[in-house]
DNA sequence: ACGTGATATTGAACACGTTCAATATTGTGC
DNA sequence: GCACAATATTGAACGTGTTCAATATCACGT
């Protein structure tokens, strides 16, 4: 992300840079916000925005590396604790996102504004985003742990939470319900369903539907192809 | 969509705009082709475009419109035929949409992006294109048509076809496969996933599962509360 | 044919994101 | 302390989407 050998005078400069955006898209929102604004405010020429962040959405993409970052370390910390059951596990890893982000809304919705966009670098699908993707699938990996399921759910399990997770920010940022109640009933209710319907999948009755679930997606690259482990939780 | 009364000239100059847009933008790409092209190829000025359309934008809304426009045509056709069961209906309702935008995939892309601001004109999911979206459910509710179903399951099926096609079409656009036959195949698989667990979900016990769903959706307005009417096939 | 209001068209001007050559500041080996 | 490269910062300039006041053209009643 940065240059060569960043001074400590320049992580400053980036960091203010970074923390007067993320104020101004918060307060204004990203579109109203100009550049000129955020060099302002954080004492900088306009150009100086520039040294550091190749572009206004790449600030965004930044803010969401530290939200994922953020998710990671919560869920890793709740998940020290043995007791709790699947549900409680993924419902604490999809709540935790919801939070993190919460307070964000308006600036939330430029990470899918290039959803459509295969070249472009932003685009939260693209393989410019693949890292951060891993990652937050990777979340729910670690989410379901060692819990016993056939193989094929193991797979599908993680990705199917992730796309989940994306639609929830999407209603998220849709929703004026105070405190944002009415997304975490619809995420309790949803993840409830999902639960059930975990527990119906598993019947081996539906196995050859499950093959053809995950055949349908690894054809189609909707399957992640890098490795996932689900890593031990590691000391801090 | 137009101003007052529109002369045949203007409408002339308006239909010019649009198509030598639409050309630059499927040769070019949207974001490469400045509204400065876009005026010099249809010989008029710069303001010109913008007296017909009032952002760039506004260029491909236009052209979904006309997208749905020929969908609808081509839906309501094909279910002239009442030999057809329910799952070549619903086939022929997604593949006509793929056929259709086949060659648009450059700037297809641009439709989606808007979904993460809720307050942008655009938006896909915002109430600016309410009137699109409805059309395009109720393709889903006439290729349904008098199939006999559980009433929330009625309700519930035309929804969720339309979310299942617009994610297709997302996938359309990252397909680089000759003749996009990868998203092609996907469509067939997951709609035969779709009778089959359709089936499946018509089963009483599984009635208040289906409940907990549409209680859900209708909570966080994810069921449309326009009436679904599954209109006869008109005269033509 | 003429006047008048509606429709259509123009192109200069503005604000914004972005680039870049020029300059300043800092770190490092001697 | 000094030279010199690496890092940091500046601000003018460019291309772009968009706006708007000015002007041209058209439709139509009289």
């Amino acid at each position: 992300m940065f240059k060569n050998a960043p001074t400590e005078k320049g992580e400053q400069t980036r960091t203010s840079i970074f923390e007067c955006a993320l104020q101004l898209f918060r307060e204004k929102g990203f579109d109203a916000t100009t550049m000129r604004d955020v060099a302002a405010q954080a004492g900088v020429a306009l150009g100086g925005a520039y040294y550091y962040f190749p572009s206004k959405e790449a600030i965004v993409q930044a803010y969401y590396e530290v939200v994922q970052a953020e998710h990671n370390r919560r869920v890793r910390t709740a998940l020290a604790d043995h007791r709790l059951d699947l549900k409680a596990r993924i419902q604490f890893a999809m709540q935790s996102k919801l939070d993190i982000v919460r307070n964000d809304r308006k600036l939330l919705g430029v990470v899918f504004r290039y959803t459509g966009e295969p070249d472009h670098p932003l685009s939260c699908l693209s393989t410019g985003t693949t890292h951060i993707r891993r990652e937050s699938i990777e979340v729910f990996s670690r989410a379901i742990g060692e819990e016993k399921l056939p193989k094929d759910l193991r797979q599908l399990l993680p990705v199917a939470l992730w796309a989940l997770q994306m639609g929830l920010l999407i209603l998220l940022i849709y929703d004026n319900s105070p405190n944002q109640q009415r997304t975490r009933r619809l995420m309790e209710g949803a993840l409830d369903l999902t639960v059930r319907l975990l527990s119906l999948a598993k019947l081996s009755v539906l196995k050859p539907i499950r093959g053809k679930v995950i055949n349908l997606l690894r054809e189609n690259d909707l399957l992640p192809d890098f490795e996932i482990v689900a890593s031990q939780t590691e000391n801090s």
